[in-house]
DNA sequence: CCAAATTAGTTAGCATAGCTAACTATATTC
DNA sequence: GAATATAGTTAGCTATGCTAACTAATTTGG
């Protein structure tokens, strides 16, 4: 956040299609998408600041939540972020006393991390304005747009997983 | 993210849908939009790296790129930022020449902002790499698939544009 | 079994990006 | 012309990201 990207303001008038027939091109299906991302999430975002932690927080929160108790380094490795901005955030965690660190028994160099009953408490508070307010907002949409809605970001969601 | 929000690591489990056979529920199309949107960006995001630019600067100057000249209050506006932020970013920008800052000729508080040759040139840079990423990635969908994500990306942005 | 290499995490220091509060300078209003 | 309003800046805080250099612990290899 502090993480924001870079916006296309218009639909895609470079690279047009070389197939004119063929249905949608790649490349202007990719402006769009990434474009109309960035909208959905700037929206959606201030919701989250109202549990009072910073989006970094509150998604490394999140991958414990829902992931289970992780060492530093996975949840680094989970976030993509390097070790010592994941000591940071976990620092910031554990002193607002969401998370809770332990040592390993076996290896005195690892920590494993859980999330609190107060740390889960937190992010389902957060969860539900958020997707409440996406809800909300989706309620605009006939039902059809709805369905096609959802089919895509399936498929959307599909095709994530298979990247690296 | 600077960036970044949480995320949610499951399929919505708590709000399940209240009617069982009407469709996908708005509470798990919001929560997993709202996953897949940051899974998308995050991948996407690396690629904007390769600008030497942050995300923040590079957002405001595809404002400028392509809604034209601005004043910073505008652009603060534009881009949902306080001005005192948007007056560092603009300073970035312009130490990096890839934006040019003149007088307004009638009243002597306000600024033209606009985009160079350089910064035209080094946003598109981006946004090549960028998209060509993203639609990279999109092949590996069938037709049929990739016509289904762009008939909901347009929906989508449709109603995008809807909200405040 | 001990020295070297590897691994886990931290510390220090830098840059970007967000904010509020307080300021300067210019325009506008009364 | 004095009070007010508007446009931006400055100062100073927090949070997030990075790399480089460090500490401490474990593993490996001779």
């Amino acid at each position: 956040m502090a993480d924001d990207f870079s916006i296309n303001h218009q639909k895609s008038t470079i690279n047009n299609p070389p197939e004119p027939a063929a249905g949608p091109d790649l490349l202007s299906v990719a402006d769009r998408l990434h474009s109309t991302a960035i909208h959905l999430l700037r929206r959606v975002r201030k919701q989250d600041a109202a549990t009072g932690e910073g989006p970094a927080r509150l998604s490394a929160l999140s991958v414990l939540v829902f992931g289970g108790p992780k060492t530093l380094g996975e949840l680094a490795a989970a976030e993509q972020v390097k070790p010592p901005t994941m000591s940071r955030i976990v620092a910031g965690l554990a002193r607002s006393r969401l998370i809770e660190v332990t040592q390993d028994a076996k290896d005195a160099r690892r920590m494993h991390i859980r999330a609190t009953a107060k740390g889960t408490k937190l992010l389902q508070k957060g969860r539900q304005l958020r997707i409440a307010y996406l809800a909300h907002q989706l309620e605009q949409l006939r039902p059809q747009e709805l369905s096609r809605l959802s089919e895509a970001v399936e498929i959307l969601a599909e095709l994530l997983q298979k990247w690296s």
